[in-house]
DNA sequence: ACAATGCGTTAGTCGTCACTAACCTATTTG
DNA sequence: CAAATAGGTTAGTGACGACTAACGCATTGT
């Protein structure tokens, strides 16, 4: 799954995302967040990785991961890739119905 | 699979989603676009459908696919709290990094 | 040196996804 | 009415994803 978007996707790894994006954590550190064992969140770490999401840093035994800006950078064009000019206005027609209906 | 980002995020059903929102098709029209069969579409359709992300208009044998704006708000929304401040500060640090190189 | 800690790795399970092939139903056309 | 067309439906398959349990390997602390 090389795919940053699909890689992105997954709840779990959009979480881990989002608290590598607030700072740099241990995977212990991650895996306290959620209901699963270390070794899950090793292997989403693994994904977000292979996907140029993420990276690692050693520190003495621990392994601070943090998120790759580069691959972020990425992400973001791939999203906006997606969403075109037609799905733009799509949503701007949604937002308009919604006005008149009050 | 209710979520959105999910459902949306399959690189098939974001080209399905793409086609329609310049325009509704009918499934043979989407299914000319892609090397798998009709039945594959449409059980895309059903998934996209049941995200609330498009909808079929029954006109004579034909079921013409449309995208559901409504859907689409949420999805923007369901990427938009998904794309945090802090993730949208690592993009902006990517740039001026870009700038430092030339 | 030895125990504890942090984390990667592997094997195996279960569920689900993307897909095809085949079939069925409804609608249109000759 | 019969043939053709549009498309939903289902069963079955292969692959893969998310996960746990168990183990292995450094690194740190006593």
């Amino acid at each position: 799954m090389t795919d940053a978007f699909s890689a992105a996707a997954e709840p779990t790894r959009r979480r881990i995302l989002q608290l590598l994006a607030a700072r740099p954590r241990t995977v212990s550190e991650i895996a306290a967040d959620f209901p699963v064992t270390r070794s899950a969140i090793s292997q989403h770490l693994l994904v977000l990785a292979s996907a140029g999401l993420v990276e690692a840093e050693k520190v003495g035994r621990q392994r601070i991961y943090r998120v790759l800006s580069s691959g972020l950078q990425d992400l973001q064009a791939e999203i906006d890739r997606f969403w075109t000019h037609e799905l733009d206005e799509l949503v701007a027609d949604a937002h308009a119905l919604r006005r008149e209906d009050t």
